[in-house]
DNA sequence: GTCCTATATTTGGTCTGACCAATTTGGTCC
DNA sequence: GGACCAAATTGGTCAGACCAAATATAGGAC
């Protein structure tokens, strides 16, 4: 439950916990600087600067005479995050509409990449997948090739939004699956299937079917994970919403 | 051009903006904060408050000791903006990559709403896109019926991950192409082209046509922008002095 | 009672100056 | 040259104060 070493970190990791949890309704007034330094006793000046980091966030809006909270769906991306551990373990809907996102994110780079690699960059691509095939059949194992599948792919595709949108998708995401030693496994099938079709888009230099290819693995990734973690949480989880 | 009503802000922008031009290399020790509020002439709670942001944007990592310059690569998708206007013209391949990233994004969440419309649903969005054809074709005029649907395709779809992911991409970059006074004009063919098979998809509550119609649109929508850019950006751009 | 306006209060934004703890830095000693 | 220790630098925090913008309140006009 921690989350920072300094004052100013802590303070705004509880009030952004407790406008996650909706305990403030959107254009709700936000208690006042001077109130919360009081409360948790720190100074104005230490609850000025975990306001700021809230407002970067996109939860709150401040202005001389008050401070609002904002509605969550015109929140940053950087609160997935949060989003994702407010309850100790994530919540089905929102990590399925990750993987999907991420998902379409990585077949646009899949086809980026493929279609202006060099022929240096096709060799080393063909490289990283032949050792996606090879790899061992533990997470870990077969995780590293993976990634760095991708990040081959990413550099050289060179899509600067892609990459951005992907720093913070990960950061977060990543993050908290591993925290909670998850580890949903692959069916062989699925994995050789994409390494096969890979390998031949990558002969022909095919983004488009590279594209396919990687659509089509992480939906069976997905209905994976999905599975994983129904069998994982009976508990049922709040979600927020709107 | 200045940025903010607020101090801090303005420091904000400005140090930002060095840092955007790389005026620092990555691993770069950052001036102390003290340094900083004598160079704006301004508090060191004003400079605290700016490199508070700066650190949420992942541009600096900030320990007792000194602050330091991160990499480009890992930070965080909110500098796209300020990315976009640094030498007051946009940059065309940024530009690029961002309308092929929204243009995924924009497919994924049409296939996401039409396959889980329900019937009163799908006759909201027959309508939207009706309204999408009967249009003036006048940029502001055409402009509203088309965010419109995106808005309503992405209620719909109610994807959390996605709608955070547009937010951030839409506040920097329509606003800055708004900033402009950019506005790339669509054949119309592309448009009636998109209008038919979306209702098409629709009538068949066909979410894989719509989210194709989607993407083509979009790719023309591309190469128009393009256009635009390329025939725009011969006019001498007036830089900021170092 | 309702509506509008002028006033008082609250609130965010900023400043000054101070203290502590962690990190750097620079020099010393081996 | 490298390991080690002391001093200077730096970020994190606190306290109290002032201003301007926004809000809340009281009062008056209808």
């Amino acid at each position: 439950m921690p989350s920072s070493n300094t004052i100013s970190h802590e303070i705004a990791y509880a009030l952004r916990d407790e406008i996650l949890r909706q305990r403030y309704q959107s254009g709700d007034r936000f208690p006042s600087e001077r109130d919360l330094a009081a409360r948790f006793d720190a100074s104005r000046g230490a609850v000025r600067e975990a306001l700021s980091q809230l407002e970067q966030l996109g939860l709150i809006r401040t202005q001389p005479g008050g401070a609002r909270v904002q509605s969550l769906n015109a929140a940053s991306l950087a609160i997935l995050g949060p989003l994702l551990e407010l309850d100790g373990h994530p919540d089905p809907l929102l990590v399925d509409q990750f993987l999907q996102t991420f998902g379409v994110l990585a077949a646009l780079t899949a086809k980026s990449a493929v279609n202006a690699a060099s022929p240096e960059q096709l060799i080393q691509l063909k490289k990283l997948v032949v050792d996606l095939k090879d790899q061992a059949n533990d997470y870990e194992g077969m995780q590293r090739p993976w990634l760095e599948l991708l990040e081959a792919m990413s550099a050289i595709s060179d899509n600067l939004v892609v990459r951005l949108i992907s720093n913070d998708l990960k950061a977060q995401f990543v993050g908290q699956m591993l925290k909670l030693g998850f580890r949903p496994d692959l069916k062989k099938g699925s994995r050789d299937r994409l390494v096969t079709t890979l390998r031949v888009s990558l002969n022909e230099q095919d983004g488009e079917r590279a594209s396919q290819a990687m659509q089509d693995h992480f939906e069976e990734f997905r209905e994976a994970v999905g599975e994983a973690i129904r069998s994982k949480a009976d508990k049922p989880s709040n979600r927020v919403v709107n």
